[in-house]
DNA sequence: TTGAAAGCGCTAACAG
DNA sequence: CTGTTAGCGCTTTCAA
């Protein structure tokens, strides 16, 4: 493998020179650079990112820092990690995957202390977070996927639950259903500070009011489907339901189809930051508010290397809605009379 | 951020024994050990990644390159590389993720010679993949997932499609269906030589015969839907499918429900490949041979690993098969009187 | 059983 | 505009 030396010694000039030259650190001569790069060029020289690393004290690595839950990763984490990689790719930084339990902050301390990366994304954000407050004591740069409870000076990429759920109960709203349910993720997490769990539950509460019903249901369809029967039994007025998860809505579905009733005609579903690919799986496929996941993982690691080259840049703390897409199973709320729906 | 010399004057010794104590590289006297180990917790030291790294021409790291593609990643995919990232820190190393064209053997280059990794899982191999001729000529350590058509001794990971699809077509059989379909990928990446629909195809044949009738189709519902109508006009007389297309498998039994049709009454459909949490969000919940992701994952990174290390390992050239899954799309082929099905 | 010292390949003063 | 040189924090001979 090529050095810095080998070049310099071809092109005729000092190690230095080839460093100037190759980062732009300081003007060369442009015969000189020309030599030097037709060097590089001949000897397929790559600087070697470990002795860059080690010298210059900027790794040009960051670190994903992703967590390893029961619940599994969903299509949306793919899509995230997927852009993560891509954006860190285009902007000259290696993507490196630490996959930590969620709670351990030791764990991530030692990680963090070996050097390796300049910064790190963090994803599954809780509101009160070890991990945040680890990161802020040790002075490690950071931005968020989520946010912590305490809002302050850090930078984040978010969904914007609050208006993403606004808009769900209008949508339904708009189809004239007037009772209206939300099912959730688990208790467990919404307990444990899950953002999207907590912060979920208190727009759907300002959203629907008295007009609505709000049940916790854990990740799996089964579960999603017992939660709907006791949902139905409890408040049989909901026709429209707004589902955040993922793998209940299935349950939900099928449930409403063993009672005998149909979607959309007599109940409405609505799937809140479910994935494109699995909304389309369903029988019927189900219109989706869509998380922004490529966004925030460009977002995410965009705002980190801004930080990390030192530029001027505000404070980011963005919140991204998600997008409506509709499929088939929203309709209005009672049969309309000639209009075949 | 306290270094290797902190850690030697604090415990009275050379760095060079610091380094013997921490790799147990030389034999270093239990006393010494004990004060060295205790400046390092008191200081809370860990070694640098990138020093160690330059030093030892070892970096540990290892990349996953791993695929952009238009189709996009599922959660098969997922689920790989979570196992992957996991079996990296268990084994001491990071995981450094390459998202890459899939042609682009370029870029690959670059940043192969960047010394930043030791060695690279490759994924989505092609059974003539330019990267792996690259990886070969320039003595790159790898792992394949899938493998090439020239299958030389390179050590890879795959899903063992050829017992998958006998398999499937057994299940089938055994349930009375005497005509078989087959829904692949696209034909373009059939052509392209993508390991899978190759594969799979070829297996089909072998295992069905004359009694079966093969497809391809884009990895879309609507593809599913559309090359289900015309399966079933050109052979009406096929009652069990098997569908190696996760997308598509939504389509199909969409246009068998269309069409009248009950699954598994009147049609049987199996799922080749699918991940569970998709398997489970259809109507009816899909019969499924699920991939062994996980196992994928894990052992590309334990195999390249094991070659790092230099360990005498012999070739690990794995098939694994997919494991059958029986949920509610699968049936006999003809309603048995009194069987209640 | 331990130490001293020469690098690993690069960056960034400092000096001209 | 360019060269010399002292590190970055570690590993690994070589020598004791």
């Amino acid at each position: 493998m090529a050095s810095m030396a080998d070049v310099a010694r071809r092109a005729n000039v000092a190690v230095s020179t080839v460093s100037y030259a190759l980062n732009g650190t300081r003007p060369v001569a442009k015969a000189t650079a020309d030599r030097i790069h037709q060097a590089m060029e001949e000897l397929g020289y790559r600087p070697n990112a470990l002795a860059r690393g080690l010298a210059s004290r900027r790794s040009r690595n960051v670190a994903l820092i992703f967590p390893m839950l029961e619940r599994g990763l969903g299509l949306t984490e793919m899509e995230f990690v997927s852009a993560a990689a891509e954006t860190a790719g285009d902007l000259g930084y290696h993507l490196v995957l630490w996959s930590t339990p969620l709670g351990d902050t030791d764990l991530l301390t030692k990680l963090t202390r070996q050097g390796l990366v300049d910064g790190v994304v963090i994803m599954e954000v809780h509101l009160a977070d070890a991990r945040i407050e680890m990161l802020r004591r040790t002075g490690v740069p950071f931005c968020m996927i989520g946010r912590t409870g305490d809002n302050r000076d850090d930078p984040f990429a978010d969904i914007d639950f609050e208006s993403t759920i606004r808009d769900a109960v209008a949508h339904l709203t708009a189809l004239g259903h007037e009772r209206i349910g939300f099912i959730n993720h688990s208790r467990a997490s919404f307990d444990a500070g899950y953002g999207p769990s907590v912060r979920a539950a208190r727009a759907f509460e300002d959203a629907a009011g008295a007009h609505g019903i709000s049940r916790f249901c854990d990740d799996s369809p089964t579960a999603g489907r017992q939660i709907w029967r006791e949902m139905n039994a409890a408040a049989p007025g909901v026709t429209g339901l707004i589902v955040m998860n993922e793998r209940a809505s299935a349950g939900v579905l099928a449930a409403i189809a063993q009672h005998g009733a149909r979607v959309p005609e007599d109940f409405s579903v609505l799937s809140v930051a479910s994935s494109e690919r699995v909304a389309e799986m369903t029988y019927p496929p189900l219109t989706t508010f869509h998380p922004p996941a490529a966004e925030l993982g460009r977002l995410g690691v965009q705002v980190l290397i801004d930080r990390l080259e030192g530029r001027e840049v505000p404070l980011v703390q963005q919140l991204i809605p998600c997008r409506l897409v509709l499929r088939d199973s929203t309709g209005p709320a009672t049969r309309q009379p000639g209009t075949g729906n």
